[in-house]
RNA sequence: GGCCCCUUCAUCUAGCGGUCCAGGAUGCAAGGUUUUCAUCCUUGUCACAGGGGUUCGAGUCCCCUAGGGGUCACCA
């Protein structure tokens, strides 16, 4: 039974490496029937706000990744934290430091300067004198002076980071409002995380919440980190690379089970599996098997298994997905056959609205190049005559009447199939490629195919 | 720069000392299917960062070098 937790701060929106960290802990703990919780890190009053939570809880949604109890905002819990502040001073584990930040700000660019790591000296730690009035201190943590701090990574292994690493952080600030690393430890042994789940660029965080979690007494969590995605440049992954909004995705056209799949594998494997549903990966995951080295974004890959989920996604949950992207279809009469043939040819909910439309729509306007490649010799005449040949067929309902009919109609003039395809194609669609003319036709019925062609003609003639 | 972490095809990865002249997937290329495009199928392309050890034997263990990333706040 694993307790985890996703932990953000309220500053922006969820992106994807957030929703990998999110989703590993969530799979964790539903593996092991214990329990993902939610938790704001809004100790900043400055920074956060209360629409980046809101946008976080909705991607969270949008993927079904569920969290128990309620979203806990440290916001709320101040009191809390400032009980823990007054009794780590009263045992002497922690201590006013009356430097002001400027003071602070000059000791550092001194240390930079002689070529020194930037760190409080400890001027405060064993101060007895009067303070400097008018200074509303901040409380320091007193860290280790020697010696190491050792913990067993669930990803990395052992770290060791020498304790004079680790300096006195503040755990308050003059304001009194306690700072990240110390409620971090607090809440997560309150809330009673067995595992810790998060970004690699934490790993320099803990060393200092251990040492929190020694001072109050706390039990230690499993510490896990996991690498970060960088960009498709091998780069820090940036906005235009897909450090985007999660909802962005769902936006462009893509299934969350598709998303998740995707993002599962970056970083986690199992044999040679590709294709993973939320069942299998509760099946296999585990935050020990998660590689150690970071692993770039590959929008190509995203894009395939978006594919390969829309073709395997049912007709009536697909045309309900569809009406985001402004395509009404649940109760066309079409619906069926649309779907089974674009479901196979499109790789986000998106082009898949776009090429729909495409059919189910007369075309406004036709790609230059198609014209000009369509209509050499005699394709108007064959176009004109195919459209009387429309006009005088018996029985024209199912692709395959259509069918039948072009392939009569190429034979009986003795023209090679390019000859009527693609003016028809253009015709029909606006373009060249598309699905099959026979389909189309089949769906948007023999009166609107004519009219297709005749606007066409008429265009040609203008 | 100090410290920490990382390093198998272009990319995601399999590999946990011999079964690897390194496997799968994406991408790319070619061919097939398709009246077009896409899908789909087949085939191909492409890697153990470099150098030292340890060992009968190393992609797998150790060390060094190089490269990459992270981190050094009264942000989280």
């Amino acid at each position: 039974m694993a307790t985890t937790r996703f932990a953000p701060s309220p500053t922006g929106y969820l992106h994807i490496g957030g929703l990998r960290t999110a989703l590993y802990s969530w799979l964790w703990a539903r593996k092991t029937k214990g329990a993902f919780k939610l938790r704001i890190e809004d100790t900043d009053l400055a920074r956060n706000s209360a629409e980046a939570t809101k946008k976080i809880v909705e991607a969270f949604e949008w993927v079904g990744l569920d969290y128990d109890g309620e979203v806990v905002y440290q916001s709320d819990r101040f009191d809390l934290y400032k009980g823990y502040i007054q009794q780590l001073l009263d045992e002497g584990k922690a201590y006013y430091c009356y430097m002001t930040k400027e003071e602070l700000d000059r000791l550092r660019e001194e240390q930079m300067a002689r070529k020194e790591r930037p760190r409080y000296d400890g001027r405060y730690r064993d101060f007895t004198g009067t303070p400097p009035s008018g200074v509303d201190p901040v409380v320091r943590i007193k860290a280790p002076l020697e010696g190491k701090i050792v913990f067993d990574d669930g990803i990395k292994g052992t770290i060791t980071i020498d304790a004079s690493e680790v300096d006195d952080f503040i755990i308050a600030r003059s304001d009194g409002t306690p700072t990240y690393n110390f409620v971090v430890a607090i809440d997560d042994a309150l809330m009673g995380m067995t595992d810790v789940i998060r970004g690699d660029d934490h790993l320099y965080n803990t060393p200092k919440q251990i040492i929190v979690y020694e001072a109050l007494g706390f039990k230690l969590p499993r510490f896990y980190h996991v690498p970060m995605i960088l960009g498709p440049d091998g780069k820090k992954l940036s906005k235009r690379h897909g450090a985007t909004d999660v909802m962005e995705y769902k936006a462009q056209g893509y299934l969350p089970e598709a998303l998740l799949n995707f993002l599962v594998r970056l970083g986690w494997s199992h044999g040679d599996q590709e294709i993973f549903s939320v069942d299998e990966m509760l099946e296999y995951f585990d935050p020990a098997d998660i590689n150690s080295s970071a692993s770039q974004y590959n929008p190509d890959k995203l894009l395939w298994l978006n594919a390969h989920y829309i073709k395997n996604t049912p007709n009536d949950k697909l045309a309900k997905l569809l009406e985001e992207f402004g395509l009404y279809l649940l109760s066309h009469d079409k619906r069926e056959i649309l779907l089974d043939i674009f479901k196979e040819r499109c790789k986000t909910l998106k082009e898949m609205a776009e090429q729909i439309k495409e059919v189910l729509e007369t075309p406004e306007s036709y790609d230059e190049k198609a014209l000009k490649k369509a209509f050499k010799g005699e394709a108007a005449e064959n176009l004109k005559a195919f459209a009387q040949a429309l006009e005088e067929a018996d029985n024209l309902h199912l692709p395959s009447d259509y069918h039948t009919l072009l392939e009569r109609f190429v034979q009986e003039r003795e023209i090679g199939f390019g000859k009527i395809g693609m003016p028809l194609r253009v015709a029909l669609i606006g373009r060249l490629g598309g699905p099959d003319l026979s389909d189309v036709m089949s769906i948007i019925g023999r009166d609107e195919s004519i009219a297709r062609i005749e606007k066409l003609l008429k265009s040609l003639e203008g």
